[in-house]
DNA sequence: CTGTTAGCGCATTCAG
DNA sequence: CTGAATGCGCTAACAG
């Protein structure tokens, strides 16, 4: 492989000289840089990055942290960072966690050892803490998932109330029964999702009825599961809103299974947006996040972070949307105030 | 940032020994290892990979290149390269071409830049001989899609015999109308499943009909449309195989939307056996690939070529399977001989 | 068993 | 505008 002597001998100047051109700064003839750039090609020569990036003691490489690589609602966000990455000229190194909490870390580390230059974490499981010290270290920015009561750099939607949203869109449609299906409580997006559902149901004066609350973990099983319990119950729910999509699937199917039928004995709200959603029948209505437009702004934040450490930590809220299909019968527009 | 002469000093020892605790290698004092390992532990030191790389001249990184991340088919086969990545410590960069061309190349360059020591492609759109001149100069494995006629290391299953089983089970089945729906002519695995499916018409001795051969581009929208205009043809066909799961889905929708039923009045198979075909309805009846022990087969031929770029190139096929769900009604074991 | 030293390939002073 | 020299942090060959 070419290295950057090489090309200075055949172009007949210094490394310095072929540096200067490669970088586009510091002032080089004309016809100097001609010939280096006569030499590269020729040469078929490629800096080392290796080499590059130790000089200057950045990797230009960021790691994106995800529970789940194979799961489909992550990998759009994960678009959107590559976007902004590729456009700066950073890497992207996948770092997936399989929902294991040591992992988070161990990546988080890899800035430690310079393979990367930050982190965006679409993933927190680990202790707030841990969090705060570690962002004190790193460039670390949060996407869709964060830390609660911090000043960190994070990007997403307002769960709460896009949860609210829902339960509001259900009662307008008639509904005073509403079941729901929540995600694991560890998970911060699910804690303010089920707390926006219980706002809205006080809000809209529903009795409070704990046993319409259950708790999935986010899988199209767990959906069967917990919508079989709220089907047998004495008095079973008219609607059910699921914190995710998969869970709102299985909510399908299981009540399907008991011979009823969706959207005309008991309607369904997902949330997500994830492309299954079209493809099951009755299509879901379900809140869609910006996803795309989430990763992109998680990776200019980090950008921004990662040149300049001492940037003020700011929280970006991006908007929701309600998608209207037909889980809940009766599509139309509509329009939370 | 502690670096490893901080280590060695707070230790009372030279850099040299820091660094064969570091490597496991090279006799060391059990009692001076663990006064070093204690340093380490004090100044919570990383090595900087940077550094390391470069004096090895390895990066410890390898690039999955494909075309699409967004695209569940591909996700479980990155699953298992990481598996066996993380296993000997290699991290794994993820590139997205979003089917460009171009962008293939430059992923495969990124070995040459030293930021990757070696490169499995999931997908190949550029000509045959641009790949044979890159594989004799980087590291570089074929997984799923391939080079034909060529000696290069690649792990695919057979499309020809998987595409030729379905036509027989379908066949034994008793259709004999049976429509195709292939993928795009320039994907290699395109081509073969319609080499199979046509051996598979012939060699069952029915009459080889050119109307029932349609060709869309992997979508479920492509689905739709292909199995509309194979519905409109005056001797409409009894089943429908289509090259991927996706347009299978597509297919399924186009005929429900005619008023019609699957399986009842026309049987579908897809294939690649992903997520959404078990969600559909009719549960979709597809070939399935080992797609996570593609990804492990080709991380670990690629380990081999890294390690021994002599090494003999062999093209591994992994076994399919045929799922047998609803969508051809008659659910039943099938095996063919 | 341990220390000294020479680069890995490049970017960047500092002279000229 | 250009070249010589230095060192980023680490590993490995060599010497002791």
């Amino acid at each position: 492989m070419a290295k950057m002597i090489d090309v200075a001998k055949l172009a007949g100047v210094s490394v310095a000289t072929v540096s200067r051109v490669l970088m586009g700064k510091g002032k080089v003839r004309e016809q100097t840089r001609q010939k280096v750039l006569e030499a590269i090609k020729q040469l078929n020569y490629k800096p080392n990055r290796l080499a590059r990036n130790l000089r200057r003691l950045e990797s230009q490489t960021v790691v994106v942290v995800i529970p789940d690589i194979s799961n489909p609602f992550f990998t759009e966000i994960v678009l959107g960072i590559q976007e902004i990455a590729n456009q700066h000229g950073y890497h992207v190194l996948l770092g997936n966690t399989n929902n294991d909490v040591k992992r988070e870390i161990q990546f988080i580390e890899m800035v430690k050892e310079k393979v990367a230059d930050g982190v965006i974490l679409v993933t927190v499981r680990n202790p707030k803490e841990r969090f705060l010290k570690l962002a004190q270290e790193f460039p670390i920015v949060f996407a869709c998932e964060y830390i609660k009561g911090a000043e960190l750099p994070m990007v997403t939607i307002d769960n709460v109330r896009s949860a609210q949203c829902v339960v509001n869109y259900l009662v307008n449609l008639g509904h005073r029964k509403i079941g729901y299906i929540g995600g694991p409580q560890q998970v911060i997006v699910s804690r303010d999702r089920l707390q926006g559902f219980i706002q809205g149901v006080i809000q809209n004066d529903i009795p409070f009825e704990p046993a319409y609350i259950t708790e999935g973990d986010f899988g199209i099983q767990s959906g069967i599961e917990m919508a079989t319990k709220l089907l047998q119950l004495p008095s079973p729910p008219t609607a059910i809103f699921a914190a995710n999509d998969e869970m709102a699937i299985g909510a399908i199917k299981a009540i399907k299974n008991h011979g009823l039928s969706v959207p005309k004995d008991i309607a369904i709200v997902g949330f997500d947006n994830i492309t299954m959603s079209t493809v099951v029948e009755p299509a879901l209505t379900t809140i869609s996040q910006p996803r795309r437009q989430i990763g992109q702004k998680a990776m200019e934040l980090l950008l921004q972070l990662i040149h300049n450490p001492m940037l003020k930590r700011e929280h970006i809220v991006l908007p929701y949307e309600l998608v209207i299909r037909q889980s809940c019968g009766n599509p139309s527009v509509w329009s939370d105030s």
